[in-house]
DNA sequence: ATAGAAAATCTAGCAACGCTATAATGGATG
DNA sequence: CATCCATTATAGCGTTGCTAGATTTTCTAT
């Protein structure tokens, strides 16, 4: 019983291997839904890619959904990271612009990332006392931009958001044709700056 | 040979039934999907509810794919005609306002349509020219709306609906609490007629 | 009216899916 | 070294979308 040293060792190791291998599966996962769909995104194929068997990945994420939730959420974290990094490096006045860029330019390059985040049916909602810190850290980031400036500043974030999030999405979809992009972008600032 | 006017008839009649069986299958499907959601619907399930086996639903559509891409080329048709109806009942300057309100309230009172429309991984794009005219018909209500009071009236129309839909999308993923919606609403339109 | 052609429909089954009970295997502990 | 306990694999269940082939029903033509 006097191991408690080489036993926590152990213990670390066999955590630090759990990590790992839960990384490598998001990473898989990430990497098949980016290149052929999330349909593609099997159970069967994810532990063929990480060469273990299927009920390993059981044991990490409970169900196929649970492993999308948690692509999902290192999205949000990547998220609000990107428009943190676009608001703080632009001045005062040019804020909206780079955290409108930022924010586009996220949902293009990774669209099956941001449909898992926003258009698969999984439930992550926001308001509830259970909401994962990333979640709130990127609103956080979109309500910083009109903190002040603004009576209402929690409504225009929304709407700021919500404007954001129908661009990317309709733009995902090829609803919009990806051509006007630009033009998009500098009246949807030009309409959140003037209020 | 001479029947022709009894083969006519017949023609027509099973026309007729081919349609009306086809309008049964699309309301079962609308029907589970706004009780149970959309992974309820299955090709088995729909076949018990209109007591046919498998096979005829293939028949129809294709795929399962094709029955879900069918009812949402129904949804654009019917948001079309509330858009066009808010549009015409309402006077000049509080268009925009009718018609947000309408499209808010067409997303909210029947989610699963909305979602098979826009959320879903179906391919229904709008800028090809295959595109069917059920889809123009609506975008095109949103741009009559700023036709002729700016030069840019079509990124404007496109913008207003990236909001729109925006909304409904983060709304309906409870993303916004429905609280304020009202608000919302209010903004957005404040938003798109002082521009 | 009835035999034969054609159309419509069903039965039965495949491959792949998410998921899990149970068996086998491996490493840590005395 | 023997024994446990945690870890991993095997194998299978029920359900899914979809389809080939058998079967029945409906139409046509004598």
């Amino acid at each position: 019983m006097a191991e408690t040293l080489a036993t926590n060792r152990i213990a670390e190791r066999k955590l630090r291997d759990r990590q790992a291998r839960r990384a490598q599966i998001l990473r898989a996962a990430r990497k098949i839904a980016e290149l052929e769909g999330w349909p593609n995104v099997t159970v069967r194929r994810l532990s063929d890619e990480i060469s273990y068997s299927q009920p390993v990945l059981y044991a990490h994420f409970g169900s196929r959904e649970g492993i999308l939730t948690a692509v999902a959420v290192e999205g949000f974290q990547e998220l609000g990271l990107a428009l943190e990094k676009a608001r703080k490096r632009s001045k005062r006045e040019s804020a909206v612009e780079s955290v409108a860029e930022a924010y586009l330019e996220f949902a293009a390059s990774s669209p099956a990332l941001y449909e898992v985040m926003f258009s698969l049916g999984l439930s992550v909602p926001f308001g509830a006392p259970d909401t994962p810190p990333e979640l709130r850290f990127g609103f956080s980031q979109l309500l910083e931009l009109f903190e002040g400036r603004d009576a209402k500043a929690e409504v225009l974030a929304e709407l700021f958001w919500a404007s954001l999030h129908g661009i990317a999405e309709l733009t995902r979809t090829k609803r919009f044709p990806r051509s006007r992009q630009k033009e998009r972008v500098r009246v949807v600032v030009e309409l959140f700056t003037r209020s």
